[in-house]
DNA sequence: TTGTAAGCGTTATCAG
DNA sequence: CTGATAACGCTTACAA
């Protein structure tokens, strides 16, 4: 594999001419660059980035933190992260579990978003303290080089369930995802807040966990206990297709019998019968606005904050 | 940010030595080791990968680079190279685009593991013959240091359609895929074989693109057209999919109707009315077997040939 | 316009 | 068991 120093023996320069005409820098006779661009075209050289890494002490490489690769979300926020990565000439880096943390702590990155709850508080905290900026997506986290945008979970669940009640729909149920996960903790906040600002103070909540299967087993026992809510809002739209599956293998009509929504808007709500209602976040614009105010800070730029991603209800034929 | 200089200097001993000491080597006193590593601790060292993959020519990052990251087929697949690399202690590196060939040129990984079809044979023989270990999923390709590892895709559906022929069906008709896409074709000649084999030279041809809007499309242009063969082979699940959601509009019962069967095995197959019956790969699995014959050959060992990736047909209620 | 040389933070060779 | 020192491949003052 060639290097730099192949390169200039090549076209008879020092190491440093050849570096100046590789890099495109102006102090270089047109004729010497010229025969340095030939060497290496020739000897079909490339930069060792490692070794440029070292010596300028960025990578041009950006990680992204997920906790796993599958879910429909993840995908659309990750293209566009990369569009505006790409667009800006930085590496884009997905990695998930112990790398994540590996790429971090060995400096292989310049900085990173964060979709990962696996990474605890502390870590990044320290993480960034040491220098690396990071953006953390799956909850709210202040301190020196981290920044956070989350979802306006608790305003548009409250808009939702505000409508329901303006519906009619009175007998509600919370199917919940995971206790400890942000996202589902501040959906159950705008839904207990909806209930109580127009004096409806009991309602029905089903655990559950972000999952199919979850919402589907959730449904199966609220069955089995006799206890049939109006209006169910699925923390998730995962939970809420399993949750309808069950129902729907009980002969029970939705939305005549059951009404529901759910959350996130994945792309397979509108193939299922009924039509899922639910909250679409614009995934694929939040990546790329956290990607811009990511770079604006590692190119010490205006900081300027991120706002809410952007979120509407997208009303089907669920409820 | 510290450097090991610092940790020697706090320690009271040579960088040399402290390098053995953080690396682990039995020649090092105990006591001096022990003095070190604290002095480590206190410091938050962490050593700089740069500087190290520099030193010794290797990363410890394996690349995955794909081409897009939506698709319910990644993330398994993903998710076996995940879980092997970090059994070995690699870094995994999920890349698309641009980022790609940066790594790769660059040297910032020692091997990867490609599913891009972005990425052309060409770029990828003269990176592997450059050194750098290839493993290629999405298309067969012989080069040195390159390895391929695809579907059975040809033998799966023809075994799902001789399957079919049996049960009696005889008008066929094909979905397709992009028409350069390497799974499309060969899915393309599996069918083809089979009808031949039991001696039905005609069959329906749709154009499609692999995409849920793509398959429905295709659907109202047949509805449109007059011709309703009995039985419609998918050339992938998502085609399936929005292709069924148009015969369900037009009120056209499945299977009753017009019978039909994807591939892919994609997690909403069994969410759909009716449950589509398709061709399942272990995508997880195949990551993994993929991981290890990659690893194998980066590590020198000996290059076992990775098989065709597990696949199976799953009967459920579209056919 | 070009060359010399220092240095990025490690590892590894060799001598002590 | 420990310490100088060279080297990895590149960038970048500074000197020529």
């Amino acid at each position: 594999m060639p290097t730099i120093k192949d390169v200039a023996k090549k076209a008879g320069v020092s190491i440093s001419t050849a570096s100046y005409a590789l890099n495109n820098l102006p102090n270089v006779h047109p004729e010497t660059k010229e025969r340095i661009l030939a060497a290496a075209k020739e000897l079909n050289y490339y930069p060792n980035g490692i070794a440029r890494n070292l010596k300028t002490k960025r990578t041009g490489n950006i990680g992204v933190f997920v906790y796993g690769f599958s879910g429909p979300i993840f995908s659309d926020v990750l293209e566009g992260i990369r569009q505006r990565l790409q667009k800006n000439n930085y590496n884009i880096i997905v990695s998930s579990g112990k790398s994540s943390s590996n790429l971090l702590l060995e400096r292989q990155v310049d900085g990173a978003i964060v979709f990962d709850n696996g990474l605890s508080d502390d870590l990044l905290i320290s993480y960034a303290s040491h220098g690396l900026p990071l953006y953390v997506l799956d909850r709210e986290l202040e301190g020196e080089n981290i920044y956070s945008s989350v979802i306006d979970n608790e305003g548009l669940v409250y808009q939702l369930m505000t409508e329901m009640i303006k519906k009619g729909y009175r007998d509600f149920a919370y199917l919940s995802g995971p206790t400890d996960a942000f996202n589902n903790n501040h959906r159950f906040d705008g839904f207990k807040l909806a209930l109580n600002h127009h004096h409806i103070h009991e309602f029905h909540y089903m655990a559950c966990d972000f999952t199919i299967q979850g919402g589907y087993q959730a449904a199966i026992n609220m069955l089995k206990s006799q206890k049939k809510p109006r209006f169910v809002f699925c923390a998730n739209d995962e939970s809420a297709i399993g949750f309808m599956q069950a129902l729907k293998e009980n002969n029970i009509r939705i939305p005549e019998d059951i009404a529901l929504a759910g959350f996130d808007n994945i792309y397979l709500g509108q193939y299922l019968s009924p039509k899922l209602t639910t909250i679409g976040i614009n995934h694929t614009k939040w990546g790329q606005s956290v990607t811009d105010a990511l770079l604006s800070v590692i190119k010490n730029e205006h900081t300027k904050k991120v706002d809410h991603p952007q979120g509407e209800i997208i009303y089907r034929e669920s409820c």
